[in-house]
DNA sequence: TGGTAATCGAGACGGTACGTCCCGTCTTAAG
DNA sequence: CTTAAGACGGGACGTACCGTCTCGATTACCA
């Protein structure tokens, strides 16, 4: 409520020396000592807007799917939602975006703010973005399932393996859990 | 040539120690020191035997894992995963091991030793829990999916769970689970 | 450009600390961690203005120097010599400094700040204190001494008793001093 | 008294160790630990035959000064006394026996062990050595001084060189003391 | 436009834990 | 029964960050 004069270049120049450090050192030895260093800030000033590590990168990784591209939308359900997917999984590993939910993920362990954060910032940033083409594809389909239950699923297995082997969040994964969704391909 | 004699009753008393510590403060505010300090014993001791925090509950884990008891086998394909899930969810929920599992999951995000191990470790303590229900399942289905494949999304959403909102791994989410994998009920 | 801003509080505390812990303990008993504890300070704290602990015990020793009082002039230089030594060793029995001092001693066998430092701390602090009486009395007396090495050999038969028998600095030893500079008293 | 079965050998073995690690790493990072392990040596055996680090090295300072050769007599008080002092500067520079006093004395400020023995140990190995050509000098001088009180103060420089500059043990300081001992060289 | 108050950088501070070293005691297995 | 080997409880080391705090030096709003 009274946070009247924050500066915007400052809070700009902290969130991308955040960026930076967790592109440099990896999520876990990014500290807020280091990213106010980083950003010839006081901790003060850190402290000041972001009550917490977790509050910080909550914040950052708003920033990163702000700048994520809608997918395309494309007559063949299974395609399209091949091809969302395979956009996701490009900005999770293209940017550091991937990272900071990783990081986010393990905090979420244990902090409440990661926690709460990280189920309603999926709405905003991420949900939407497979749950349009998730609904054409179970309309158009033979199998009846819950879109929203297949979300869910899909996210999950996705963050699992954003923690245990980032590098196969590729495109044949997309294409395997389009699979899994819809059925074999020769399924015409 | 001289095999590392180490105590069997300092290794124990340094498991419990960390299980008691897990309950007590969680997973991250548990320390090596905290847990020399319950233990009574040297904080040389336990890095002796264990290189880093994630090593030592990855141990701990195997330990609590070995305890638990393999469901029973029904006819009902159905009613077997159900019981089984829900079996598994009530050793998350009733001892440690779901608090510890969740902190190697955290750790995994940036730590070899857990990363590796979260994934060998749930081949011999749990994984083949679900897979025989599964195979089961699948076999007198009607739809066909492979076993394997949905046992990585069970734990992907097992996992997920255990993380956001451990309270929710109760019979309801395993019957949920069940009608996910098998159908609706009314699937008559 | 901006100064390090340290807090003269904070100094005295821990300078105190190391004092009482010297006087209790012993110098060799004493530690960083132990002065912190009891000066309710941060070991950093410690870390940050003193490289080492026996730059702070030089530190230390410099104040408690400082507060040494020059002793007074006598017509006669015998006495003169003997009542300064007398007041010298005074200092080093009642107060800390001469624990302090034994124990800088001890360091400078193998720490190089403590070696530089027990050099020039004896010009300012007690060097002086023995070379005007030295001087008066060898301008006095008939045999020719260089007062410049009658000190040096002073200050070390004081170091020799000051590790061997430090109860042996009493008036007693300051008299026998005075006749081996300046020849039995019967010297009429 | 139950000394009994202490093997030479093994006692051997452990000096030559302590006295190699003292050469290579100084005396106060020579550690008991380091020494069983060069000596191919367990610490208990160690601990078996010596009370603690200062008892070990006081027996190898005794061996040390054991193989000291006596210095020669010369005709000239004043020469045999240069050449005595020249002699044992040497000793204490050549060999470890420097680095070993200098560690023994720095540990007399605290340990009772050190503190007897570098007294007694004195009476055997050097002080003798220096003894001799005292009382010759003195007997043949024309100045009154007692012969023990200026072995004293001799030692007492000695120990006071060896801790502050051991390099300025050489024959320059050893011509300067007997010069303070027996007066200027042109007092023909 | 000049005064004044919040914000800023810088970093000191009390703390907690880290992972390492060595102490002196102990336990074990081989000789 | 003595070894070597080294595990053990313990205490201190010196370092890294935590989150709070105190400084002057800007900076930006309001009178």
């Amino acid at each position: 409520m009274s946070e009247r004069r924050r500066s915007p270049t400052r809070q700009q120049a902290i969130l991308d020396a955040a960026a930076a450090l967790v592109e440099e050192l990896g999520y876990e030895n990014c500290t807020i000592e280091g990213v106010a260093r980083r950003a010839g800030a006081g901790k003060q000033t850190i402290y000041r807007w972001w009550a917490s590590k977790p509050a910080l990168f909550v914040e950052l990784y708003q920033l990163l799917v702000a700048r994520e591209a809608v997918a395309a939308r494309y007559a063949d359900p299974r395609r399209e939602l091949e091809v969302t997917l395979a956009a996701v999984f490009r900005h999770l590993t293209d940017t550091v975006a991937g990272a900071v939910l990783r990081g986010l993920i393990a905090d979420a362990t244990h902090d409440e703010v990661a926690r709460a954060a990280i189920n309603s910032e999926l709405v905003f940033g991420r949900r939407d973005i497979l749950l349009g083409p998730l609904r054409r594809a179970a309309a158009a389909g033979t199998r009846d399932w819950a879109p929203e239950e297949m979300l869910e699923m899909l996210v999950a297995v996705i963050w699992k393996t954003l923690i245990l082997e980032p590098d196969a969040l590729n495109d044949a994964l997309a294409a395997r859990l389009a699979a899994l969704v819809l059925g074999p391909v020769d399924d015409s």
